[in-house]
DNA sequence: GCGGCAATAT
DNA sequence: CATATTGCCG
């Protein structure tokens, strides 16, 4: 993000600047047109002929940051050479003859959008949006020069938003209060305004600020669980871990992480009227509660209204939903921490979300311990007896050596989320299987419980088999594990204690292997910080090797 | 204030 | 009924 709060100052009046390239024959319209952008700050530059305006696009392509064209009956190919040659430039086409195909064609060879005359100023004043939409629709490196300020700005302007969620934004008003317009007072007869073209959605809509609509990588949306519902309450929020809200935003990044996180802020009472937001979990937003507010204001929100500033205090308490890229970070924090250090501060600090209170953790936290505790303390006593309860009991010596081992760990723990944060969605079902939203949901207990002979306390849980064919790589150890159809037990812990006898000595051969070899892909299905923390709880209670123990029990 | 647990709410 | 929040206690 190069823009700067200065820089957003600098464009104070966003639409305010834009310049607008005009190539209209009738210099009447043109010149009326003009006036009227002008009325509204932005720039124009007025061509009446077709080559010419072409010859100033391709010489000073970052001149200009919307086109204007009108679609000239006249001449053979009037506008459209332009509109096909200057690609770069979102291009609103303009006639006054009122033909669907001409439209069509508009439409066809890339116009963003076809107004027709006359183009009053709620037609036009609006046309920055095509800006916005384009520059964040372009690719990101054949971005023309002129949308990357334009992209740049939007996008530190919508993240300062998110950020002081207060929003000090005297522009976001003013974008507002556009778009406002340009929804309510559309006229019937205006086909066009009904219907601004693919481009207008993200700000006019409710949710204009967390990105929703236009995204095109939404792969779960659909199947959000709340999706039957018409009302729009739930949004989901892409959330990448080391992101900026740009990169969020922006449909441009193809790297978005398939889940999202979010945190739903409800607003009840008041009105009875309930709105969920989401609020995106991004690392290092400080969005939290505040931003609520933000998002709050849904057009067709009850009692909503738009008035610009619902108060703050409206924010109720936030409700959060341990999606599965949650619970993914708790997981990988308490992973990291280590059963004894997996307090809620320090997990809440890990995970690094805001807008998640330690609450929240310390109740998520102690779901997940009661789970874990039901769910398999049966073989966990049978294969450590005594072991275990040294570990669950925190050891408050020992400042354990669960970190350092991640250091030197290829993954990167900390802040950034490798692959191994992100459950392939087709890998495994348990991990919620992209129909599943609720990670925990299938069958059985939790998707994290932990596989037989791994003791789970220690290293939380096998977040997942790793995805790419692994599966050969552990039934080498003629541990058949769930290549996806295994998992299907819903008694208590079928496979656990089916794998019991047989399994035995294949853990601890398993076990061995990750700690001889810990660079051979892990058998288990482990997080790689799981081996580690196998390590480092082995250490830590003296044990280098293969507690004889083991082969005994 | 924090962690953990239980009660309570949704 | 499961999950999340709130409340209480050490």
């Amino acid at each position: 993000m190069v823009c700067t709060r200065n820089d957003l100052s600098a464009w104070k009046d966003f639409p305010k600047g834009l310049r607008v390239l005009l190539l209209d024959e009738d210099t009447n319209s043109a010149a009326e047109i003009k006036s009227k952008l002008e009325a509204m700050d932005y720039i124009v530059y007025t061509f009446c002929n077709e080559n010419e305006a072409l010859s100033a696009v391709s010489s000073r392509p970052e001149s200009f940051h919307v086109a204007i064209v009108e679609v000239c009956t006249n001449s053979n190919n009037g506008g459209f050479k332009f509109l096909e040659t200057a690609k770069d430039l979102p291009t609103i086409m303009t006639s006054n003859i009122h033909c669907i195909s001409t439209m069509m064609k508009c439409i066809a060879l890339g116009a963003v959008e076809f107004l027709r005359k006359p183009l009053s100023e709620d037609k036009l004043r609006n046309i920055w949006q095509h800006v916005v939409h384009k520059a964040f629709s372009a690719g990101g490196d054949d971005l023309s020069e002129s949308l990357k300020p334009v992209k740049d700005y939007v996008a530190s302007m919508l993240h300062q938003q998110l950020e002081n969620g207060e929003c000090k934004h005297e522009d976001l008003d003013k974008i507002e209060d556009a778009s406002m317009i340009h929804e309510n007072d559309h006229e019937p007869s205006a086909v066009n305004n009904k219907y601004p073209a693919p481009s207008t959605p993200q700000l006019q809509q409710g949710g204009r600020l967390i990105v929703n609509g236009d995204c095109q990588e939404h792969t779960n949306c659909s199947m959000e669980k709340e999706s039957g519902e018409p009302d729009g309450e739930s949004k989901s929020v892409e959330t990448t871990s080391g992101h900026t809200i740009a990169e969020v935003i922006a449909p441009v990044g193809q790297h978005q992480k398939p889940r999202e996180t979010m945190v739903k802020e409800e607003a009840d009472s008041v009105d009875g009227a309930k709105g969920e937001r989401t609020l995106d979990s991004h690392p290092r937003d400080r969005v939290n509660s505040e931003d609520s507010r933000a998002g709050a204001e849904k057009p067709n929100t009850v009692s909503g209204l738009h008035s610009s500033r619902p108060n703050k205090a409206n924010r109720k308490k936030l409700k959060v939903d341990w999606t599965t890229e949650l619970h993914k970070k708790f997981v990988q924090a308490v992973d990291q921490l280590g059963i004894d250090q997996a307090i809620p501060s320090r997990i809440l600090e890990l995970m690094k979300v805001e807008g998640l209170t330690r609450h929240n953790v310390a109740s998520h936290l102690q779901k997940y311990r009661m789970h874990k505790r039901h769910i398999l303390p049966k073989e966990d006593d049978r294969r450590w007896p005594q072991r275990d309860q040294t570990q669950r009991s925190c050891h408050p010596h020992k400042p354990i050596m669960a970190f350092p081992p991640y250091h030197s760990n290829p993954v990167p723990v900390g802040p950034v989320y490798p692959m191994w944060g992100t459950p392939h969605p087709a890998s495994i079902q348990t991990w919620g299987s992209q129909g599943y939203y609720h990670p925990w949901q299938p069958t059985e207990s939790w998707q994290w419980k932990p596989y037989p002979g791994v003791h789970a306390d220690a290293w939380g849980c096998p977040v997942m088999p790793i995805p790419q064919g692994n599966c050969s790589t552990f039934t080498r150890n003629g541990y058949g594990f769930h290549c996806s159809s295994t998992m299907d037990n819903r008694s208590g812990m079928p496979q656990n204690s089916i794998q019991h006898q047989p399994a035995e000595e294949v853990i601890d051969e398993v076990v061995k292997e990750a700690i001889n070899k810990p660079w051979l892909p892990l058998p288990l299905g482990l997080k790689p910080p799981s081996t580690d923390s196998v390590l480092a709880e082995l250490s830590r209670q003296g044990i280098s090797t293969i507690p004889p123990r083991n082969q005994r029990l």
